[in-house]
DNA sequence: AAAAAAAGAATGAACGTTCATTTTTACTGT
DNA sequence: ACAGTAAAAATGAACGTTCATTCTTTTTTT
């Protein structure tokens, strides 16, 4: 279906224009018709995709959110060990954060501000299921440490966060050796 | 001289109405009209202390920041051992990130968007010197980790944003337990 | 040829900033 | 101590611009 496909593209060209504009000036110096010119597409044109700016920034989020969780647990079993688990989902959401910086900036700038609907900020916090119930389980299993979700998140997963920032302000450059140290130091800091 | 003391108070409230209004509504929704509502002047004074808008963000970010690096090293001297210092100013840090919620607010959200001018951040950031001073000591004397700065931080002290935000949202209430529980993460992850 | 999608120009509101005026302050000579 | 006055500070209204959104027309699709 060429028409839908079309449109699909476009959306999705209204999206990436969107993460790129805010990442750079921020969301009060991107107006609507930046965004479309960017995205060649007239600034009427996105009315037929998205309520209002608003809307556009909430879908925006939630669709970054998904794409980041997604990659996340894309190969992860919850038949692996915890300890394996954990590994393989936390490298995963070092690889994101580190690599697809665009995606990652954008969420960080929408976590940490009033520009999301608080509806879209919950819905995208339920996509981290999957990590939480492996921590449960590593609880269980007398691995972890049988402490708050939040704490645990907090000193394994949110440190990359500021690792991300700071290699994109450009202060300093991430190596093998640094993501290796930052790992251990994650799972030393949670498990038991 | 009271109108010197005049002239401080205005410039005090503008800075509060700025963090408050910034944190409740985003940079973007946040008209000059509005903050001179809240601080009760006419929005043409705020011209007489403030370039303008970017000018009164960038200064409200230093103040806001002098005041967090000040309460964090105030009760610090250089002749404490190296776990003493840290123990000291990661507690202080909490401390403030916690209570002083709306300060801390403000600055995460400056520091994860692009609504600070490049020059106000480097400015920002030279505050926290004497925590890498320690962080150089602790390296020397074989206590601390031989690692970067940046990686240190990430462990010890950046969760303390996240534990912050979340308690903000009102998804948990941290107690003397979890302080604890996570000042000895901190410690751990940053010792050798 | 009708319907759907897209476009660009138009609209009205909101905003940052400035201007003309008023109010307050500081200082003078008595 | 005080009236008079010049300077400084503060104000509210006004200005010009920008922006999100809508309207009308054109283009594309079926």
């Amino acid at each position: 279906m060429a028409q839908l496909q079309k449109s699909i593209d476009k959306k999705k060209a209204l999206v990436k224009a969107t993460i790129e504009l805010v990442n750079n000036n921020g969301f009060h110096a991107t107006p609507m018709s930046k965004i479309a010119k960017m995205a060649n597409v007239s600034p009427a044109t996105i009315y037929l995709y998205f309520e209002n700016k608003q809307d556009l920034l909430n879908q925006t989020y939630i669709d970054v959110k998904e794409a980041y969780t997604e990659f996340a647990f894309e190969t992860y079993k919850e038949t692996m060990s915890v300890e394996a688990g954990f590994e393989l989902i936390w490298k995963r959401i070092a690889n994101f954060k580190l690599h697809e910086c665009e995606n990652a900036m954008f969420l960080a700038q929408c976590d940490n501000t009033p520009i999301i609907d608080e509806n879209s900020r919950q819905e995208g916090i339920k996509h981290l299921q999957p990590l939480l119930d492996l921590w449960e389980r590593g609880r269980k299993e007398g691995i972890v440490k049988p402490i708050s979700d939040y704490l645990l998140y907090a000193y394994s997963i949110n440190p990359l966060s500021f690792l991300m920032m700071t290699q994109n302000r450009g202060s300093f450059v991430l190596n093998k050796t640094h993501i290796d140290q930052a790992y251990k130091a994650a799972w030393d800091s949670i498990k038991i």
